[in-house]
RNA sequence: GGAGACGUGGCCGAGUGGUCGAAGGCGCUCCCCUGCUAAGGGAGUAGGCCCGGAAGGGUCUCGAGGGUUCGAAUCCCUUCGUCUCCGCCA
């Protein structure tokens, strides 16, 4: 959400930021409401100052036994009262409005990020890997002979519907590992706190990091009003939620292995053949707390993070900042990294590092004290995945596949499989 | 799920209708005293919003929301959470 304050004290800024969301101009608008509002709260506020005033010599006059007096305090207070309660009303209606309207814009995108349409306008930043170069016709996941058996539509078509897997075997095991690999990595050596949550949220804390009120089609709700979260960076953000905390809480950088659920509702026909876009998947989330003078640097930190799992795993990628035109809502840049699938001849997107500034910290009420004294600040968020597990299982496969069916799995993961090192042509690892 | 208890400032803990944003203690900050890692004395020590150049003032907040009342931390209702006992359970 956006600081008033900062739309009152430069509303052309704030203009030109929406601008580059394909926005027009609000601050018009937003600086009228404000005015109203506070010009409604001002009037609320003396009406009730002078009600307590009143109301505080209700208890004198009793004592002192001017019973006149006493009676004309009360009465004064009593007609006060329906008047405070209009004049109320109206400022709260009028900040509810202000509120809403704030809510449901977008983030302003870094001064750093090009401008563009979709996703074609992104930017490589850098690359890293050759994709492999295979002496045969490279096939799609779901194609390859060691992965047949153990990755079932079907059966998962019967039990939920479309886009829904059934993993079993080798590839049940590989996708495990995978997980394990990169939290054992983010927690030994990149430094982040493993957390476990929930994946059922309120609705309060999907407010907090984004997802609503405008993307709520994107996710799914429960009959007693949960919502089932997208990312585990909803429930990772919001463990500052309503929270100042110390200053040496900072920087906090979490990890978490959860289940997602998405509706993907505004993505009918696309990547339907495989395991790329399914309504419930794996993901390793990272989500970073930061002092606001710090969120720059983490932000190329947890960027590093997620490509270091690719490293270690040999597989080739590249990573773009996203333009305006294909940043996401709450976020103010973001890097994608795509990685090599041969079967797609493409990089394809496998994780996603955002900071969004003090953004969803303000939905959220999220503060620090600082160190050197003064107010709380709010504070500043980061999320990235590293990685989304499903897609990482597909690369992995895709990449490792060899010309007799069998798939070579990186020896990064050969720990986590007891020593395995590959899926033979029947599925079976070896 | 049933029965009961509780939810106050950074912490502990008073406070059952008026002068309580809230005693006292601890902690912390600053100052004084003290020739030394002790003791003592004094002052200060929540946040949001509104007005104001500022100083300062107003308003709201005693888990949250609503109600009773001239007036609520104190009474009533709802709700969330915590604890105890019972039941159930991965």
């Amino acid at each position: 959400m956006h600081d008033i304050r900062l739309i009152r004290d430069n509303p052309d800024a704030f203009d030109a930021g929406m601008a580059r969301r394909g926005l027009s101009a609000l601050s018009g608008e937003i600086l009228s409401l404000d005015e109203a509002r506070r010009t409604a709260i001002l009037a609320a506020e003396t009406a009730q100052a002078e009600a307590n005033k009143a109301a505080k010599s209700v208890g004198a006059a009793k004592a002192s036994g001017d019973e006149d007096e006493f009676q004309r305090l009360r009465a004064l207070v009593g007609e006060k009262k329906a008047e405070i309660a209009t004049l109320n009303d109206e400022a709260k209606e009028l900040d509810v409005k202000l509120t809403d309207m704030l809510m449901g814009l977008p983030n302003i995108p870094g001064d750093d990020i090009p401008d563009g349409a979709d996703e074609d306008d992104n930017v490589e930043i850098r690359s890293w890997g050759t994709p492999p170069e295979l002496t045969f016709k490279a096939l799609e996941h779901y194609e390859l002979p060691a992965v047949k058996s153990g990755m079932d539509f079907e059966t998962a078509a019967k039990l939920s519907g479309s886009r829904f897997m059934v993993l079993s075997g080798a590839v049940a095991r590989t996708h495990r590992a995978l997980a394990q690999f990169m939290l054992d990595v983010h927690t030994e050596e990149n430094g982040l706190t493993e957390a476990w949550t929930p994946v059922l949220v309120k609705e309060e804390m999907m407010y907090g990091t984004g997802q609503l009120p405008k993307f709520g089609e994107d996710s799914y709700q429960t009959t007693n009003g949960w919502w089932l979260v997208p990312t585990a960076e909803v429930t990772l953000t919001n463990i500052v939620n309503g929270v100042t905390v110390e200053d040496s809480y900072l920087p906090r950088r979490y990890v978490a292995h959860t289940q997602c659920f998405r509706s993907e509702a505004g993505s009918a026909g696309r990547d339907t053949a495989g395991m790329l876009r399914q309504h419930q998947f794996e993901k390793v989330e990272m989500v970073s707390i930061t002092r606001p003078e710090e969120s720059e640097a983490e932000h190329q930190r947890m960027t590093r993070c997620a490509e270091d799992i690719l490293e270690r795993l040999g597989l080739a990628y590249r990573t773009v900042v996203l333009c305006t035109g294909d940043l996401g809502f709450g976020m103010k840049r973001t890097h994608d990294i795509e990685v090599w699938l041969p079967g797609q001849n493409a990089y394809r997107e496998i994780s996603s590092v955002s900071v969004a500034g003090d953004f969803q910290a303000r939905r959220m009420n999220a503060r620090y004290k600082p160190a050197e004294g003064g107010k709380p600040q709010y504070v500043h968020t980061l999320n990235g995945s590293g990685l989304a597990v499903g897609r990482a299982l597909i690369a992995v496969l895709e990449n490792g596949q060899q010309e007799d069916g069998s798939v070579t799995l990186p020896e990064a993961l050969h720990p986590y499989l007891r020593g395995k090192t590959r899926i033979t042509a029947n599925g079976e690892m070896v």
